[in-house]
DNA sequence: CAAACGCTTAGCCATTGCGCTTAGTATCTC
DNA sequence: GAGATACTAAGCGCAATGGCTAAGCGTTTG
């Protein structure tokens, strides 16, 4: 297993979770899945005001997502896959747990007669 | 690809990522990874007031995160594994984006000589 | 039947999140 | 050097989050 994950950005979960909770910084993530860009082309698509648009670059550094730089007067972003790659872990490790539960699992369900929530 | 999860759940994304964000809310799933459990027992190893556990239990569902049902006065939850595979989805489709484009990202991590803004 | 149990509802409170505007600062460009 | 450009800082308003307590309600147990 890869430590220097874990020991980095373990802790890390909740901001990296939290900052892919809204669909404008994930639409960030995916703009710079093809390439560092400028915050202004960054902000282009989007409607809101720049300061806005801004702090959700800012959720997004402080939580490692992507790292940026300046240039001049030109901050260019670019994205940072060991963030991604802190979520794709803990998702293996959560599949790891259920997987060969199914047994139990099915079990629930096939109880479940009741749609969610039984009259009272 | 299976289209079902993309259909049903990609506006849904927003609520995953957002329960997913908590260190309580992701210890319960991961104990439900276990199997599935009642609410006092999920509760059990946490501080907090039980609702205030609630809450979290109700953020789980509503995101689709897990899956509940009551038996005269115990409420048993089990994981809806469909939601993770939603992230998972999601992340695949995002490597599938940055991958081969290595070398623009190696080139922008170089020329980042600059320690003036560089985060770490 | 009464009491204990397992939630569940309601509402309070402090903090955070996400939008806005207004007003900077620091580069370029001419 | 003046003006445009590309952010950046500060602060406002409102809604949502995450904790709490107090009280209620249906179910099981003695």
């Amino acid at each position: 297993m890869i430590l220097s994950h874990m020991e980095q950005y373990q802790s890390g979960l909740d901001g990296i979770f939290q900052a892919l909770a809204d669909p404008t910084r994930r639409a960030v993530i995916g703009r710079l899945g093809r390439g560092p860009a400028s915050i202004s082309e960054l902000a282009e698509p989007f409607e809101m005001a720049l300061p806005s648009f801004m702090k959700h670059i800012h959720v997004l550094e402080r939580s490692g997502c992507i790292i940026t730089r300046k240039d001049g007067r030109v901050r260019t972003c670019a994205i940072e896959t060991a963030a991604l790659a802190i979520v794709g872990d803990w998702l293996s490790a959560q599949r790891a747990l259920w997987e060969g539960r199914t047994d139990r699992l099915e079990q629930f369900l096939a109880e479940a007669t009741d749609p969610k929530e039984t009259p009272r």
